[in-house]
DNA sequence: AACTCAATCAAACGTTCGTTTGACACAGTG
DNA sequence: CACTGTGTCAAACGAACGTTTGATTGAGTT
């Protein structure tokens, strides 16, 4: 898809690679943080390789070089953050702080967050040739949580679990998703570090109320 | 900002206006409609005025001619968009079902949910020139609800109504916003009307089971 | 019928965008 | 040192896009 050669590491007596003049690697990861920034603030359409470029501080033409194209670099970030995503919730963790972490990805990670969520305005339906199996299996992680949850009678049976993971998932991203409602309703900055803690803190509180809490 | 003549209606007697083959205000509808289907589809760096003018059948510079460019045709639907959406819920709906009225908007009105949603992410600040009053002060009348429910003792007194109104909204959302996620747990299209009326009876479900209906 | 203005269209235009080309320079190899 | 291949860049290119221009036609007015 996207050019992946792996630069063989020959060199036998490496000169301290931060030095290097050239060094293939260092400017394909410039190139890939420069893109994860431009994607995520435009999405696909609103995303200009020029200012990725000038982002990354590195020629235009070098994208077409490493990455064969908008479209292949972006399919590069889509799949370096499907694997960063896994790295992200410690399992075994109560569902709401694993709910509170998600929303203070706001702060941590805003990149990534946004990134899912122009993808979800942009799909258009499951022949699309992206993985999104990882996550998928991650999330029913949590889906199979709340099924014990629910079988230790701490949630009512009519509640679909798979249903309800969607919901609270949604919620915690709402300071992404819905800023200018938030400004709206909230009169306060909905990016401000106060308020995606206080908007987490909610969630969880939220969370527990349901019940979705270990005994 | 955009072009708003008004065509004054000075025909005497009208020789039955949808036989006419020249027809301002009909043509402006037919942009209209077309523009929001358009939008609604692929936001506003992906939208395409050719694309536009197709759906309307009509001329492409017509658009310019009508509405002064892009910017002012996006600007117009925005703005018929945030009229329309007043007339939407009726007040004094008890919470749940006003949530689930809402989460079948997916089905009732699919491209005014995704207006919703890409601007919430192209949104940049406050300064922007949109008016989202209001949408602010219609969503105002269900936090006052559900501070009432509040002062009722249903609901605990730490729960923030504000941002109880924000995850509702987000999770009412969620068919339209992460149709991939959902995709990937529930294996279902998430376009269904099956799936979104399911969607939409977990939500209330889930709604009452924080307390939130009349008592 | 002549006149006028609004509505419509086809074509051209200038820009922007992503990609391609071709040249050049650095760094290993023999 | 000459050679080679990779990394980098500047410039040009072609397509796509939004807008403008100028002409034409329908409809109402005198």
């Amino acid at each position: 898809m996207y050019n992946c050669r792996v630069s063989a590491p020959k060199a036998r007596r490496s000169p301290k690679p931060q030095e290097r003049q050239r060094d293939a690697d260092r400017t394909r990861k410039l190139i890939l943080d420069a893109a994860t920034a431009e994607f995520a603030a435009h999405g696909y359409s609103g995303a200009r390789i020029s200012a990725i470029a000038s982002r990354a501080g590195v020629n235009q033409q070098l994208i077409s070089y490493y990455f064969d194209g908008k479209d292949g670099l972006y399919q590069a970030i889509s799949e370096r953050w499907r694997q960063r995503e896994s790295e992200l919730v410690p399992p075994g963790t109560p569902l709401p702080e694993q709910v509170r972490q998600y929303a203070l990805e706001a702060l941590d990670n805003p990149d990534g967050v946004r990134l899912l969520a122009w993808s979800g305005l942009e799909y258009t339906g499951p022949d699309s040739d992206l993985d999104h199996a990882p996550r998928s299996q991650r999330m029913q992680g949590t889906v199979d949580h709340i099924r014990e949850l629910q079988a230790a009678g701490r949630l009512p049976d009519e509640v679909d679990p798979a249903c309800l993971t969607i919901m609270l998932m949604a919620a915690a991203m709402a300071t992404t998703t819905l800023p200018h409602v938030i400004e709206g309703v909230c009169q306060v900055d909905p990016k401000s570090p106060e308020f995606v803690d206080h908007y987490a803190e909610q969630l969880t509180l939220v969370t527990r109320l349901l019940g979705l809490e270990p005994a």
